[in-house]
RNA sequence: CGGGGCAUGGCGCAGUCUGGUAGCGCAUCUGCUUUGGGAGCAGAGGGUCGGGAGUUCGAAUCUCCCUGCCCCGACCA
């Protein structure tokens, strides 16, 4: 591809909407551009490296036995009238209208086409076990669209779908498709790390996050320093303390604390350590009434786990100050677990403490000394906190470390959420109807590729790995309007790279040799092979990867040996 | 959804407080010079200042309404 013939326009300056290095790099190398919130079109140079990582997906996914198909982006509601999610989904649902008033939705996700196709299509239990899946445009209405394509409204995904007559064959489908996403994110050249995951809003069972890793990522993952342990913060079980619980020494004494709201305050005002106070936080229950979550002062509340203990409203939610007031007689920040009438449930850290500090239940006052049974009987033991680094692996080998990552895949184990509802039934050999089995499993496509550039670049800009750059090498060929020497030499090399298959990107602009190689970086084609008077003179040309500090030349008569060495 | 901010040529910004009919850098086009790290000079094109209503002799600038976009929050107890 000649570069003075490709629709590209790169920026020097960063658009002030970007907030995130992806964005900011997709923009100025000109990969995408900005339609309105959360919706980018995908210039040429983008779409490249887009239908890279779709190649690599397909190629994986048709290898692993997946069947490739097309489902419509537009949904009617009755479908999701049928599953339930027509109410359950929320806001994210774009929900439209036809010209006739009939109700649509533009697509978030494919359960429901699907599981229609397949309670059309599927008949016996000889025609499974089948994997579907598709590569697609997907909307979702998110609350706040940000970081270009890491979170936008519209994006492509590869969705998969597959069915099973027993749980078994579910589980042998899941492991499949686990593989073929180890495949996949190993082949695009990626750093990953599969997690276990919370299954949240789409249901199920077992399920799994693909995440890549990068210090800017949205979520925090946990993972083992001594196994293969891994999984989401949300999902990352805290193991109760290993030593019992000391016996309670002091007596339990009210002291003073004016204006000591937070953990923060109280622990600077007490002289104590947060790790000895438990903090009380009132939360919604599902019977009118309120609960009391106790973790310790120096942990945090893990709302994943909380909102599902018996009792617990779902999603979770924290009283309002009026509820509180009128649960426990003081206002937020005094609240404590002495004398409290609700049920009480506490994070086993906190369980393992005695003589601790907490609130008082009355303004500017809390209480020390404070012990489990002899103060507060009933508390009920469970995992509240979310774990920190350090913490004992719940795999019962090392210690918990803490690193941040892009979810790019997801895989669920749906079981019958679905195919119940919506009587996805086929006859099994005993001639009886039973509901399939379902797996579910996405790729965010577009997500793909900024997390690639979250993952790999540098100040002067992207470096993709090589499966996904849009070009493999770029060819940068100084004084090219005006040394015959060297348009001769660069025709040449350019010819034969294309012929023997390489993707080039020519820069034959008449442009000054400092404009190409800022552009040849920013743009990060991996390798780079410069085309000048001065080394051709000595029939030399230059290489250099973009990761490399260095250039090094070799001769030019040897270009395309070197250079497929270069490639793998 | 709650809070904050912004909207001026393709991009980045100034001008708004204190009203007088729009400017700078980058990018683009033409010419000459230049050519190993985002060149120089000379010239050119491109903006009804997000939309609407109002105040005024006169509005990018003041007032009101609307829209779009960005950021923060939704884990103080």
């Amino acid at each position: 591809m000649r570069l003075s013939q490709y629709p590209i326009n790169t920026l020097k300056e960063t658009p002030a909407e970007a907030e995130v290095v992806s964005h900011q790099l997709m923009l100025r190398a000109g990969l995408i551009r900005r339609l309105a919130a959360g919706l980018y079109s995908w210039l040429p140079l983008g779409l490249r490296v887009l239908q890279k990582v779709e190649r690599i997906i397909r190629e994986e996914m048709n290898r692993a036995g997946a069947f490739e198909l097309v489902m419509p982006v537009v949904q009617p509601a009755e479908l999701w009238q049928e599953s339930g999610r027509w109410t359950e989904y929320g806001p994210e649902l774009l929900r439209i209208k036809d010209r006739h008033q009939r109700d649509f939705v533009a697509g978030p996700t494919h359960e429901e086409v699907i599981t229609d196709i397949v309670r059309r299509e599927l008949k016996s239990y000889r025609q499974l076990p089948v994997n579907f899946y598709q590569i697609q445009t997907k909307f979702r209405d998110e609350v706040r669209p940000r970081f270009g394509v890491m979170r936008a409204r519209e994006f492509i995904m590869k969705d998969a779908y597959s069915f099973h007559l027993d749980e078994e064959s579910l589980r042998e489908g899941y492991r499949a498709m686990y593989d073929a996403y180890t495949r996949i994110f190993t082949r695009t050249g990626l750093t990953f790390r599969a997690v276990r995951a919370d299954s949240g809003a789409i249901g199920g069972d077992v399920s799994q996050e693909f995440h890549v890793l990068a210090a800017s990522g949205e979520d925090a993952i946990v993972f083992s320093d001594a196994d293969d342990y891994a999984a989401n913060l949300e999902a990352a079980a805290a193991l109760p303390p290993a030593e019992p619980r000391p016996a309670a020494r002091e007596e339990l004494r009210k002291v003073p604390t004016p204006g000591a709201r937070t953990i923060e305050d109280l622990a600077r005002f007490l002289k104590v350590d947060p790790a000895h106070c438990v903090k009380t936080l009132i939360v919604e229950g599902t019977d009118g009434a309120v609960v009391a979550l106790a973790v310790r002062g120096d942990h945090e509340l893990n709302a994943v786990k909380a909102h599902k203990l018996p009792g617990v409203a779902s999603p979770l939610q924290l009283a309002s100050a009026e509820r509180v007031r009128a649960a426990t007689g003081t206002e937020p920040g005094y609240v404590g677990l002495v004398g409290l009438e609700c049920r009480i449930y506490a994070d086993t850290s906190a369980l393992a403490l005695a003589d601790f500090v907490c609130g008082a239940n009355e303004k500017d006052l809390h209480l020390t000394g404070v012990n489990w049974d002899r103060d507060v009987p009933g508390a009920m033991p469970a995992d509240l906190r979310k774990v920190v680094e350090g913490d004992p692996s719940p795999s019962g080998r090392g210690r918990l470390r803490i690193a941040r990552g892009i979810e790019v895949g997801h895989i669920f184990q749906l079981g019958r959420k679905y195919s119940e509802p919506m009587k996805a039934l086929v006859l099994d050999e005993g001639g009886q109807e039973t509901a399939l089995y379902m797996g579910c499993y996405g790729i965010g496509v577009t997500r793909i590729v900024a997390a690639a550039i979250e993952q790999n670049h540098d100040e002067r800009g992207i470096i993709w790995p090589d499966p996904i750059a849009p070009f493999q090498v770029v060819l940068v060929p100084l004084n090219l309007q005006k040394s015959d020497r060297v348009r001769a030499a660069t025709d040449r090399l350019y010819a034969e790279l294309t012929d023997a298959g390489i993707e080039v990107l020519l820069d034959d602009r008449d442009a000054r040799p400092g404009v190409k190689f800022a552009d040849a970086e920013l743009l990060g084609i991996p390798h780079r092979l410069v085309v000048a008077e001065r080394g051709l003179e000595a029939g030399k040309l230059e290489y250099r990867h973009r990761r490399d500090t260095d250039s090094h030349e070799f001769p030019a008569d040897r270009a395309l040996g070197f250079m497929r060495s270069r490639l793998g």
